[in-house]
RNA sequence: GCCGGGAUGGCGGAAUCGGUAGACGCAGCGGAUUCAAAAUCCGCCGCUGGUAACAGUGUGGGGGUUCGAGUCCCCCUCCCGGCACCA
């Protein structure tokens, strides 16, 4: 055995091994219990960085210990490949998105190989190829005759110099990012996904997801936002027609007292009242500027212009003026809400700032006072009701008296009754809905509806680099989808574009087309799908990658669902919630038979990184990389230049930023082991992982010292052949404890990998095992044997984290035998003696031992015998003895 | 703004069900080895007082529940993620 750890010559080694021997390739016929372990597929940005190394660590990890288990595991890996920054690169280098990312996927693939993964590479895909994307397109022409895809209009970012759509991203404080120029808001036809069909699937579905973390579901369940309310109208005559306006409220108690409404810029009612108000139309056209993103939509001032139009309020017949409001959006609901100062504080903020009157309707004071009297009850006879405290909580320091001048929180309230509401005067909430509900219903204007926040998902992108959207427009037969003979619509793959709008459209031999109706001369569709799409079913085509004859074929049934999903929390609700919408539209069409795509999902906190930029004069940053950063006397200068940069915030690391630090270097210095052994020490996978140059050292380290115990104790005498299996009876007390901490090592690993999804403790508890190994003294044949099984047991428990070294080492110690997992002996757990802590007054003093079976008496009278126990009673009896077996004893003096 | 999460030594983190706060590692300090250095090995290492034994104090801030709170409840501050065209 070679004395040195050589990271670079064991990988290449065990590499080539793996390869040669196809280890990892997932067996189609096996009769053992499949284990499906996917990580999110990357986007073949250029090079792996430290986020990539992370995830696929982690799913690496999961999948090599269900193989040493017994389970025929399939890990498989692709390119999300299709993306607005290869346009980017394009536009930057001139060179077509699609070379770019043939070569990015090229590198990183070479790169991720080096990592190590138990990865089938027999089923890669990537998502810009045609035989990956036909099927994508075969399923939306499916969707779209059965009416599940639509087409409408939609607001998008409009660079009016670019002439092109931009990307949230690419709006800068409403500015486009390379122009400068002001962003409008542009409405342009678009196809949708009608996702909110099944938005109580959706919803309902996240309960049968026991594997996934709570925040992810409250997260999704928050976004698709079903709530119970009213539709109603408020009637109003124009132009000499009855017309009716639509709004949607989850407050319908407070109906009696809206005193006006609030529709969006784009509403038809703003429209109409804006052809003959140049003012208001003024007013519209700046609602028009800034981009659509619903973060800046919500955090922008509020504002507003009387339209000087009326409606009549549905219940008091009284007249109710209609305003725009900047902040009201159109794509939400109808566009359009009732507002009730007293009760909604944006309605309240908006009325005092434009001088609207201001109506109270609920009070919560008159509740607040009866919750009182039952609280008082309560302390004589009667118990409050979960309910009731809730509201006796909630109102007894806040309910005061109503004031239009300064919003109260209770204001917001639905706990209170209403008043000024004539016939609804003291109803509760949901008697006053139930009420208001029933008499607008009566006159025809409304009734109760369940609506959600979750929106039809858009996916038209006026972007080259996607998967074109298989629809032909013809004069006379309208949009038709492509026939399924003639996919794939394959993607020109040799465009350069310029930055000014989709070059499709410049495309001649792309656009012109026959149309498949009626034969005559029709255009092609040349926007392309959302990204998200791609990455909505490919965790189900890795099942079956090499299948030309549909989407997907039996072996998808027999994979899925997956059983671990792993990929960043940024994902949470978008890419997740898209999946699971996108294997429930398979399965009606009978492709697969579950209802979840993802059993179990480990979100992984991101790999953040500080950020370092410029800005010129125009505001616009260029952002450095740390490695082109050096740091001086507290401030951080350009190693190229020596000029200094300023230190932005620690955040994920992304290109956008350009702080992500290349792994590479790392493998290159220390190998892959080390990498993979630090990005799972130094943080646990679902907190967010602060990357730092030192303490891979350390990890480094004490890969080297494994190598050397293992080396040391094979060159003192030569491999030992009988290693301890069972109870081996006369150990010493040392080599006793030793036992008992290998086998307790294996439980916590086992527990740590398995169950809790936790690798930092997992490795910290093989490293305490080593080093008590370390100072295991003796030269006898049984010290030998359990030094042997120590050893043999931590190389193999490490296999999942360091696959590179245990491989190498394990053949050491076992030549010719397979790794499996170690089992966990029964026998060396059990203890005579334990330890407890005792504490006076729930302050540490002491310790005391008794046997393990001791009872709780022997235990107490044990402690109240103790040094400590009669120090601090100083001979008064305890008032109380505590005792928390296997733990501690607590006596309260 | 809304939704979700986080805050523990000089640093990354541990404490799994309310029961020894700081495991493991990094950095630092002291020592061994060496002609010397690197590497390696051993020891110390929250803060304050004390030679020490020990005592007090300590998990972002404020309050509460409990024999006992990093952990549960209420309020607050700051940081991070998502907000539908970044992926």
């Amino acid at each position: 055995m070679q004395e040195k750890y050589l990271p670079s010559d064991i990988e290449r080694a065990a590499q080539q091994k793996w390869a040669a021997s196809q280890a990892y390739r997932a067996d189609e016929a096996s009769d053992r219990p499949k284990y499906y372990c996917l990580s999110m597929f990357p986007y073949p940005s250029g090079k792996l960085h430290m986020g990539h190394v992370r995830n696929y660590t982690i799913g690496d990890v999961l999948a090599r210990y269900h193989a040493m288990r017994g389970y025929n595991v399939m890990q498989p890996m692709g390119w999300d490949a299709f993306g607005l920054p290869a346009e980017n690169a394009a536009i930057a280098n001139n060179v077509p998105p699609a070379a770019w990312t043939y070569a990015n996927i090229d590198h990183m693939r070479t790169q991720l190989q080096a990592l190590g993964l138990a990865i089938d590479w027999s089923r890669e895909l990537a998502t810009c190829k045609p035989d990956y994307y036909r099927w994508e397109q075969w399923l939306f022409t499916r969707l779209f005759e059965k009416g599940v895809i639509y087409k409408k209009m939609a607001s998008v970012n409009w660079d009016p110099v670019d002439q092109t759509v931009l990307a949230n991203e690419q709006v800068i404080d409403g500015r486009g990012w390379r122009s400068g120029a002001l962003v409008e808001k542009r409405d342009i036809p678009m196809y949708f996904f009608r996702i909110t069909q099944y938005a109580d699937e959706l919803l309902t579905g996240l309960d049968t997801l026991p594997g996934w973390p709570e925040r992810v579901k409250t997260m999704q369940a928050n976004w698709i936002g079903r709530s119970v309310g009213v539709r109603f109208a408020f009637p109003y005559t124009l132009d000499g027609r009855d017309e009716k306006l639509w709004v949607f409220t989850t407050r319908a108690d407070t109906i009696m007292g809206v005193t006006f409404c609030a529709v969006a810029a784009e509403h038809p009612l703003a429209t109409r009242a804006a052809a003959d108000n140049p003012a208001l139309a003024a007013f519209i056209a700046e609602c028009k500027q800034g981009s659509v993103a619903e973060a800046d939509m919500a955090t922008m001032e509020k504002k507003g212009m009387d339209t000087g139009l009326m409606v009549t309020h549905p219940l008091t017949g009284e007249e109710i003026p209609v305003w725009v409001g900047n902040y009201v959006l159109m794509s939400y609901g109808e566009g359009a809400v009732m507002a009730v100062p007293a009760h909604d504080e944006r309605d309240f903020g908006f009325a005092r700032k434009y001088g609207l009157s201001i109506r109270q309707v609920i009070d919560a004071r008159e509740s607040a006072s009866k919750l009182q009297q039952a609280i008082a009850d309560t302390r004589s006879n009667r118990a409050l009701s979960a309910e009731e405290a809730e509201y006796a909580e909630e109102f007894a320091e806040h309910a005061t008296e109503f004031t239009d001048r300064n919003w109260q929180e209770w204001y917001g309230s639905k706990a209170g009754v209403c008043i000024n509401s004539g016939k609804y005067d003291g109803l509760s909430y949901t008697a006053a809905v139930d009420a208001i509900a029933a008499d607008l219903s009566a006159k025809g204007l409304g009734e109760k509806k369940t609506q959600f926040r979750l929106r039809d998902w858009g996916i038209s992108r006026q972007r080259y680099w996607g998967c074109p959207i298989p629809i032909i427009h013809c004069d006379a037969c309208g949009d038709v989808p492509v026939p399924a003979e003639q996919l794939p619509v394959v993607l020109p793959e040799d465009v350069v574009p310029d930055g000014s709008g989709n070059p499709l459209n410049k495309c001649a031999d792309f656009v012109n087309c026959v149309c498949p109706t009626c034969g005559g001369a029709a255009r092609r569709e040349t926007d392309t799908m959302d990204t998200f799409v791609e990455s909505s079913w490919y965790y189900a085509r890795y099942a079956c990658p090499d299948y030309a004859g549909g989407m997907l074929d039996a072996r998808a049934d027999k994979w899925l669902p997956v059983d671990q999903y792993i990929g960043g929390i940024e994902h949470a609700i978008l890419h997740l919630l898209y999946a699971r919408f996108f294997h429930k539209l398979m399965r009606d069409e009978g492709l697969v038979s579950s209802d979840e795509p993802f059993a179990n999902l480990l979100t992984q906190g991101m790999v953040v990184a500080d950020t370092y930029y410029r800005e010129d004069s125009s505001g616009k940053k260029t952002w450095f990389n740390p490695a082109e950063v050096e740091l001086r006397d507290g401030a951080a200068f350009c190693k190229t230049d020596g000029q200094p940069v300023t230190v932005g915030g620690t955040e994920k690391m992304s290109k956008s930023k350009n702080n992500g630090v290349d792994p590479q270097a790392l493998i290159d210095a220390y190998g892959a082991d080390t990498a993979r052994l630090f990005t799972l020490f130094a943080a646990p996978p679902e907190q967010s992982l602060e990357w730092s140059d030192a303490g891979v050292e350390g990890a480094h380290r004490f890969l080297k010292r494994l190598w050397k115990a293992v080396h040391d104790h094979l060159q003192a005498h030569g491999s030992v052949a009988a290693c301890m299996h069972g109870n081996p009876g006369n150990l010493s007390d040392e080599a006793k404890t030793l036992r008992r901490q290998l086998h307790q090592t294996i439980q916590k690993v086992s527990d740590d990998i398995e169950r809790r999804k936790q690798f930092n403790t997992a490795i910290a508890a093989v490293m305490e095992l080593m080093n008590a190994l370390g100072k295991l003294e003796g030269d006898d044949a049984v010290t030998r044997s359990l030094r042997q099984e120590v050893l043999e047991a931590a190389v193999a428990m490490l296999a999942p984290m360091v696959p590179h070294i245990s491989e190498t080492l394990y053949a050491e110690l076992e030549p010719g035998a397979a790794m499996t997992w170690p089992a966990v002996d029964e026998t060396a757990l059990v203890q005579d003696e334990i330890e407890l802590m005792l504490q006076v007054n729930g302050k540490l003093r002491g310790q005391i031992r008794v046997a393990a079976t001791a009872a709780r008496e022997a235990i107490e009278a044990v402690a109240l015998a103790s040094e400590a126990a009669q120090k601090y009673l100083q001979g008064q009896p305890p008032k109380k003895v505590v005792v928390v077996p296997g733990r501690l004893v607590n006596i309260v003096a």
